[in-house]
DNA sequence: TGTTAGCACTCTACCCTGTTGAGTGCTATT
DNA sequence: AATAGCACTCAACAGGGTAGAGTGCTAACA
């Protein structure tokens, strides 16, 4: 069957309708609110037509039609028109990513805070991580007479504190000769271990050895920790009559905690890097997603990668969505060439 | 009118069967699953009294009977038994603080994680912190030709980091150079202002002008961050029947999202250092909180102090809850003890 | 041949009703 | 003082009827 011009307008109708209301189209309300031109009988075997292709689908038998998946799909990619955000927005989120670059953990959670309340659905946003990063060197910093922080730098530039606790402590300068002998090792091995070198290391330095085993255990480990997920807005899901049952919402609430499950989903990057990417309900093949849809999209901080996606119900708002998050990833991106300098 | 020692037997078996099952408590549920050894008549007109007294209400007409606010506190007060935690729980508590003791910020997720888990209600649990805490020192750690790490620690001993860009990035002995010095002034002047000398140190490091400029900004804005606040179990609440009503449980979620409202419920400190806490429904006066009750603690890291709260329904199982809060205190206190060194 | 009006049909949502069961308060009795 | 009995109240549930929205089909029309 062809889908003439006008099976598509009304098609388009119905998602339009759909998506601003949530109940399901029938074929008198796109007669009188849309002018096709056309009565609503007419308009009824068209949509008989739109159903055996599968782009829209009754709840019950006497209830108007609501689009499928396969019709979200359709409307994503062809019929979909481009919004764009508003100049009150765009300077919200630039001035938002401008104020907050000094802590990038703040900056994330932030940014998933406000793609929440912009878009009213929730929202997801990984920390930017190489997919494998290398430790570049350490510091050694004294808190107080039984401990020391060791900061770690990698490769890509992440740094990242982790506490060490030892029965004696070296001063400033001793602290600064063992930061340089371990860099040093690192400069050759990497994050590797390397019994003979950190023997020597060992030797140097021996009233600390408890201290240097520390370090090296600590060394071994860094990079394993998997990116953070920030997550925000999960209660605006409640908004949506169709998550009113308790039951369904608890279903997204658990889905939204796993943050394995939502790493994964992100992760996946076919479409290439910067493109803004749409999963609309079964097409992430994972019944926990059903009745969602993710629209997401990845951001790069030198060789980090990280990623932004904002769930909604089948019917979220797709265009205006995609211009969102759009608005957030130019002001993101933006910032981010200052910074690392272009 | 007094409170005999049958009326409280009354009263005790309508708070645990409650507790227990969230329905309105009858005079022959009570006189069938008590053995009280009077009949449901008789426990009418006791029910009667307590009512009078505001121990208990009706939701309805012909309803069982609910406990009050009043209600629980007498329970709460004078009542309750004290339940101990299982040998299983302990260890898994002490097993998680452990861990996770050279990352604080993830021991406090990890916290209100397993409290989540163990009680099935909400928790909140902020980072310890300082009252009036005061810069003790700072380090300075390159990360690439334009920005530096400035970690911070203060005389609470947080370490803090802070990513400062510029221009020009000294090499590493310029950059321990000038952590020398702006150590020197901390040592004078704290994270005061005093213009001359930190023109001296301006002058000494003329090249770095711009770097030493973001340092001080970065040393005067230390501290001023208000700590952490975790929360976990949030979805927990929407197991309890009494927030199956979608817009009281949107109620409960917005309360526990907004971590001032949290922080300042949490730091009331009247009861004294290490006690529990219990604040019962409307007590609070907070309207948002009329129907949770919250039961909080504090626990101490050398001088900085923090606060663990589990939130629930106000017929939360009191008992065990306490039980399993000073479970997990114990484990905290009896770890930083060993850290900070005793 | 495409479009439309008309009609019978279907199904949900809603209201009204009566019934059941749990619970109460009062009163008379033990 | 404690209890048994009774009349009463109320929520929850199920059944029945109606209104309204929507459909599919058919016949008529341009």
């Amino acid at each position: 069957m062809d889908l003439s011009s006008r099976k598509i307008k009304i098609l388009e109708a119905i998602i339009t309708d759909y998506i601003k209301t949530g109940d399901p189209v029938g074929s008198r309300t796109i007669s009188k609110k849309y002018p096709l031109g056309i009565s609503s009988a007419t308009i009824r075997n068209e949509m008989s037509d739109l159903e055996e292709m599968g782009l829209i689908c009754q709840p019950h038998t006497s209830a108007g039609r609501i689009p499928s998946d396969k019709g979200y799909r359709l409307y994503v990619d062809r019929l979909m028109g481009h919004s764009s955000i508003s100049e009150e927005e765009s300077v919200f989120l630039k001035d938002l990513v401008m104020s907050n670059i000094s802590h990038i953990d703040y900056l994330m959670e932030q940014t998933a805070k406000a793609l929440a309340h912009l878009t009213n659905y929730a929202t997801v946003v990984t920390e930017a991580k190489a997919e494998n990063d290398r430790l570049k060197k350490i510091s050694l910093v004294g808190v107080d007479d039984r401990s020391v922080v060791m900061v770690s730098v990698t490769e890509s530039k992440k740094v990242e504190n982790t506490i060490l606790r030892a029965g004696k402590i070296p001063d400033f300068d001793v602290l600064n000769a063992i930061t340089a002998a371990v860099n040093n090792y690192i400069g050759l091995y990497g994050s590797e271990i390397n019994k003979e070198a950190a023997e020597n290391i060992l030797k140097s330095f021996k009233p600390y050895g408890e201290l240097i085993a520390k370090i090296f255990t600590a060394i071994s480990q860094t990079g394993s920790k998997t990116s953070e997920v920030y997550t925000s807005g999960v209660n605006n899901i409640l908004d949506y009559p169709e998550f009113s049952d308790i039951e369904k919402a608890k279903n997204v609430f658990k889905v939204l905690e796993e943050k394995d499950i939502l790493q994964k989903l992100l992760k996946d990057n076919s479409a290439g890097d910067g493109a803004v990417q749409i999963i609309i309900g079964g097409e992430s093949n994972l019944s926990q997603l059903k009745d969602l849809s993710i629209i997401k999209t990845n951001y790069t901080m030198g060789d980090n990668i990280g990623f932004i996606g904002i769930i909604g119900p089948t019917r979220m708002n797709y265009s205006q969505t995609v211009s969102v998050l759009r608005g957030m990833i130019e002001s993101l991106n933006e910032v981010i060439k200052q910074i690392t300098g272009g």
